[in-house]
RNA sequence: GGGCCAUUAGCUCAGGCGGUUAGAGCGCUGUGCUGAUAACGCAGAGGUCUGUGGUUCGAGUCCACAAUGGCCCA
């Protein structure tokens, strides 16, 4: 045997062996290093986290970002691909918070930050084995053992570095940011975590005066639903664009929105009419003196979120304790006045109420602002408020101070950068991404927690000095007993003093981590710990010609790259990028852990083998679009394109063997080959070159399409049709070229399909190629990928074929029509053709026909005027683009009015002119569309471009065919029942259990006695005898005979 | 509230330049093959291309508005 026996089935056996066989002679080492020199295809590993189990979506993710590097490399470049681990951040922490059931950051500092932090460090790779094992097993070729870690010193230090180019630059400052806030747990929370915990509840709902200045007895009526805040009060913020009155209602004056008058009660008279902008700097008292502000503050300012939909239309603004009242403090340059501790409770300047939660504050300032007058009404309001998912505390809006990058001060460098990338799907370019950018804040960098990136910032204790560290070696000239060992990690980096270089006081480190964000985003930097090393690595690895991740990664990684690679590198760290789009299961539902619908990869791995799971995602719908991910669809695409192309490699293996076929034994020209055999490799080529030219534009499912198209081409008509010619034992030509063609494709097949389903490809090109040539590459992944040979495309060759396809179809079509089996064979079938090209085609494959169709001969007719009758349509495309572009209509309904039989004789004898309007009208055969419709005669079958027809009758001699296929047909059935072997000698017998009908039977046996033993391997054929096995009845064409077979000795 | 995407056969999806019979796979019905065989082939039925307007000789495709669903941002 020359060909080892393929497996049946495509089983997960046979892909684990080729792991082993990748990893004992280290095939993916090998792919890049053979390319050493060659031009780079630099392309960026996203870091997943490794803290969790891999989802359906990663695994879109690898496989492709597994795809386009195997290509490019069998282009003959070199891809780079280094993996990358995401360690730090909240994810993380919560994780180990909840396994060691601490509840809250004192909770932490309880348990001890160092002790804390080992166990983060622990938790990150807990589940590294199993992202090990999936991207291992589903074939994703990725550099593991030399990955780089955001949480090593290397990877600390270049991040250290790149914050120092931002800080240099005045580009990173202390600010402000309002974040949700559980003063329990002294965190902050995530917005998903918020959305979780929204509560109905009800709160006061309380209308304050506020005295304005230098108007007797005049007030702004301010609405707010927390009473606490009013201490922080900075000022009142209107619509400008809003109408606002002044009310006389007893004895005072009330300012609030027109619209809302209703909060009066409909007492009191309007006595002045405003908008907005009339009120804006107007000064009022500050409600509570506990705190002076250090700013002016306490007048109106001018506030777009300002709505009259409830409220009074004036907005109490507290820029401590609300996000749009920060920001509108920023804008105002209004002083934060936050009396408020992280706790949640009063500071001690807050005399009455100091050490008090300030939700519990509430009711006592209520009070004391009845007892002052200040008070205009007061009630309870029902709405949702948020509240800690974990403690079930209200959370409060807090402005938190926090460190910055000064994004927005670099914000059209980076949105021009964005204009130079190409976007796959493009929309998100100019859409989601831009919109993202067009609305950009600065970056809150900072987070306060434990497990992080430390902000390398030190501040001098005595004069106040910052520092910004910006290496380890800086650390240690500076620090005071740095070890050598140093983890640039709290606690161990917050112990560090540093000296003061103003006046050598003592510098601590401020508290705070940065946001792993920022880590992931300087990966294309910090990977190869630049510039402290690896400086030719970064030069050749810098940007990625091309990434890939999900779309939530637009304001994720897409983003922090964007803005690092902007600010550092004056340029975008991608060139390309393939954004996916989500994973959801059967019914469109997102694939989530709550929902418990998210399908487990390694057993759908080992079910339905990596490739066909590869493939599901590959095909079908592009990357971008929402994929329903399920077990039919594996199922399905395994089938559909995987299955195919294995039982044409079974069927090849199968009859090389027995042939035993060598091809490196035999050289038959191309141009020497049998048509079909020409036709299937200028389908290849053609195949070849869509496919690259699809990946080219990372056009992932066209690039599928062709390929199963192909395949498809391939078994059910290259084979299909070839199938005798694998049977011969003779050696000739004819046999011959179908050997080598069907090998040349399968191999070239194997490569083209290498990058996508890397299982198969590998077990064809071994069994076929290595096996027989020792000399060629070990692995499919080692060669070159397939180049398109123009001189073997034959366009003409495809087109003929192509005819040829559409008379089969309709032949069969018109089989079924007339109720005709193939098996029964007919005597005729006319083709009507009216141009030269199907004439030639038609007598060229003849053949082809005549066995697809069982017809004994298929003949051209010219005119079918006979055979069928025409209607006429005008071909739209061509008269569209002529002169005649105007009067379509009424050539349409010229056409439809004329005998097409007319028609049709006047175009093919040159032109149909007739008039519209008086006016000539001139068409040619191109400009009009010819339709069949049916005759009684025969069975006719029209596509629109051509027609067909079958001769219905049957002679006496074809009747008697049809008898014969029949009964060979009954007995192949039997003997395959009852057991015998594919070489066993039988003898036949039968009896008709129509009497009149026996003559008919009895002459079907005599003319094609011969070639019924012949199919059958019956030596006799006769009467049924007792030794026969039990006899069964069949229906053979209308006529019931009985058949039984016995196995003959000899 | 803002941005983006989607809506095509019972289901999952193609439809690249606007051209008149809108395709594929699955499912369904019928049927064939039995020397690739626990497969597979073929044929048929099945569509007001979400709706309404518009541009055009011609719209699933371009434009506007709307509906429904999804993602993201507030």
């Amino acid at each position: 045997m020359l060909f080892d026996k393929p497996e049946n089935t495509v089983s997960a056996k046979r892909e684990e062996e080729i792991l082993e066989f990748w990893e004992k002679e280290n095939i993916f080492k090998k792919s890049v290093s053979n390319r050493e020199g060659a031009k780079k295809f630099v392309f960026f590993e996203g870091p997943p986290t490794a803290n969790g189990t891999p989802h359906p979506g990663h695994v879109l993710t690898k496989a492709m970002k597994d795809l386009i590097p195997r290509y490019k490399t069998m282009c003959g470049c070199q891809v780079n691909r280094k993996a990358g681990w995401d360690t730090h951040g909240l994810p993380v922490e919560l994780e180990v918070e909840k396994q060691l059931g601490l509840e809250n950051k004192q909770g932490i500092e309880k348990y001890g930050i160092e002790a804390f932090i080992k166990k983060c460090r622990e938790s990150v790779f807990k589940y590294e084995a199993q992202w090990r094992e999936m991207v291992t097993r589903g074939g994703f070729w990725i550099d593991m053992d030399d990955p780089y870690i955001t949480c090593t010193n290397n990877y600390i230090e270049t991040v250290w570095w790149m914050l120092s180019k931002f800080w240099e630059d005045d580009k990173l400052y202390e600010g402000h940011k309002v974040v949700p806030y559980c003063p329990r747990c002294g965190t902050a929370l995530s917005s998903h975590e918020v959305a979780q915990g929204y509560k109905e509840v009800e709160d006061p709902s309380v209308y304050v005066r506020f005295t304005i200045k230098g108007q007797t007895n005049t007030y702004f009526l301010v609405w707010t639903t927390t009473p606490w805040t009013l201490i922080s009060n900075v000022a009142l913020a209107v619509g400008k664009d809003i109408e606002y009155v002044k009310v006389k209602l007893n004895e005072e004056y009330l300012i609030l929105a027109k619209s809302r008058l209703e909060v009066l009660g409909g007492e009191g008279e309007v006595v002045e009419n405003y908008t907005g902008k009339d009120l804006l700097g107007m000064e009022y008292e500050q409600l509570y003196p506990f705190v002076v502000p250090q700013k002016k503050a306490h007048y109106v300012i001018a506030g777009d979120f300002v709505s009259t939909e409830d409220g009074s239309g004036i907005v109490h603004i507290a820029p401590a304790f609300g996000e749009d009242d920060y920001r509108v403090g920023k804008e105002n340059d209004l002083p934060v006045i936050q009396p408020v501790g992280l706790d949640g409770k009063f500071t001690a300047e807050v005399t009455p109420w100091a050490d008090k939660f300030v939700k519990s504050a509430d009711p006592e300032i209520i009070k004391d602002l009845k007892i002052s007058g200040k008070l205009f009404k007061s009630a309870k309001i029902k709405h949702t408020y948020p509240f800690c998912w974990r403690c079930n505390s209200p959370l409060l809006y807090y402005a938190r101070h926090s460190w910055f990058i000064r994004t927005t001060a670099f914000k059209d460098e980076i949105i021009k950068n964005n204009d130079k990338i190409n976007w796959f799907p493009e929309h998100i370019k100019e859409g989601r991404f831009l919109n993202f950018l067009e609305n950009m804040i600065d970056w809150a960098i900072s987070r306060d927690r434990y497990w992080g990136t430390p902000l390398p910032i030190w501040v001098c204790k005595d004069c106040g000095h910052h520092h910004l560290v910006n290496s380890i070696a800086n650390l240690k000239e500076m620090g005071e007993n740095v070890s050598d060992d140093i983890e640039l990690h709290r606690p161990y980096v917050d112990e560090i003093i540093l000296k003061c270089p103003k006046c050598s006081g003592k510098m601590k480190r401020v508290p705070e981590v940065i946001d792993c964000w920022f880590d992931s985003g300087a990966m294309h930097t910090a990977q190869w710990h630049y510039p402290f090393e690896n400086k030719e690595n970064f030069d050749n690895l810098f940007p990625a010609d091309w990434i890939c991740e999900a779309v939530d990664q637009t304001r994720g990684w897409f983003y922090s790259l964007l803005v690092t690679g902007t600010f550092l590198h004056k340029t975008s760290p991608y060139k390309n990028v393939t954004v996916l789009g989500l994973i959801c299961d059967k019914n469109g539902i997102k694939m989530s852990k709550s929902k418990g619908n998210v399908l487990d990869c390694m057993s759908l791995f080992h079910k339905y083998g990596a490739d066909a799971v590869r493939w599901s995602l590959y095909s079908g719908t592009a990357p971008w679009n929402t994929r329903r991910f399920y077990e039919e669809a594996i199922s399905d695409s395994q089938k559909r394109y995987l299955g195919t192309l294995q039982n044409v490699y079974s069927f090849f293996v199968l009859y090389a063997n027995i042939e035993n076929f060598n091809p490196f034994k035999h050289n038959i020209p191309v141009a020497e080959r049998p048509e079909i055999d020409r036709w299937i490799i200028s389908r290849f080529n053609h195949t070849v070159e869509e496919v690259r030219k699809a990946l080219d534009k990372f056009e992932v499912v066209w690039a599928t399409e062709k390929m199963e198209k192909f395949v498809d081409d391939l078994s059910n008509w290259y084979v299909r049709r070839s199938r005798r010619r694998f049977w011969t034992s003779e050696g000739n030509t004819d046999s011959l070229s179908a050997f080598l063609t069907l090998y040349e494709v399968l191999v070239g097949i194997a490569k083209l399909t290498a990058p996508f389903t890397p299982f198969i490809a590998e077990d064809i090109y071994r069994n076929l190629v290595c096996k027989i040539d020792s000399s060629a590459p070990e692995s499919v992944h080692l060669c070159d990928y397939p180049v398109s040979d123009q001189s073997l495309i034959d366009v003409e060759l495809e087109d003929r074929m192509d005819f040829i396809s559409r008379v089969v179809v309709l032949g069969r079509a018109a089989r079924n029509e007339a109720n005709l089996k193939v098996r029964q064979p007919l005597s005729e079938m006319k083709v009507v053709v009216s141009d030269s090209f199907s004439r030639n085609a038609l007598k060229n494959m003849e053949h082809l026909l005549q066995e697809e169709l069982n017809i004994k001969s298929v003949s051209a007719v010219e005119d079918s005027s006979s055979l069928m009758r025409y209607v006429a349509k005008p071909n739209f495309r061509n008269i569209g683009k002529g002169p005649y572009k105007g009067l379509m209509p009424q050539i349409k309904s010229h056409l439809e009015g004329a005998d097409g039989n007319e028609v049709r004789k006047h175009l093919e004898s040159g032109e149909y002119v007739f008039e519209i309007d008086g006016k000539p009208v001139t068409l040619k055969s191109e400009d009009v569309e010819l339709q069949a419709l049916a005759s009684d005669e025969y069975s006719v079958q029209s596509d629109g471009k051509m027609s067909i027809a079958l001769v219905k009758t049957l002679s006496r001699e074809l009747l008697l065919e049809g008898f014969a296929r029949e009964l060979v047909n009954k007995i192949q059935f039997m003997r395959k029942e009852q057991g015998f072997d594919i070489v066993d000698r039988i003898r036949v017998g039968y009896e008709v259990c129509d009497a009149d009908k026996q003559v008919d039977i009895d002459e079907a046996v005599e003319s094609f006695g011969e070639s019924i033993k012949e199919d059958t391997l019956a030596l006799k054929i006769g009467a049924i005898d007792s030794e026969m096995g039990e006899s069964a009845e069949w229906n053979i064409n209308g006529i019931n005979v009985k058949l039984a077979i016995a196995k003959e000795t000899k």
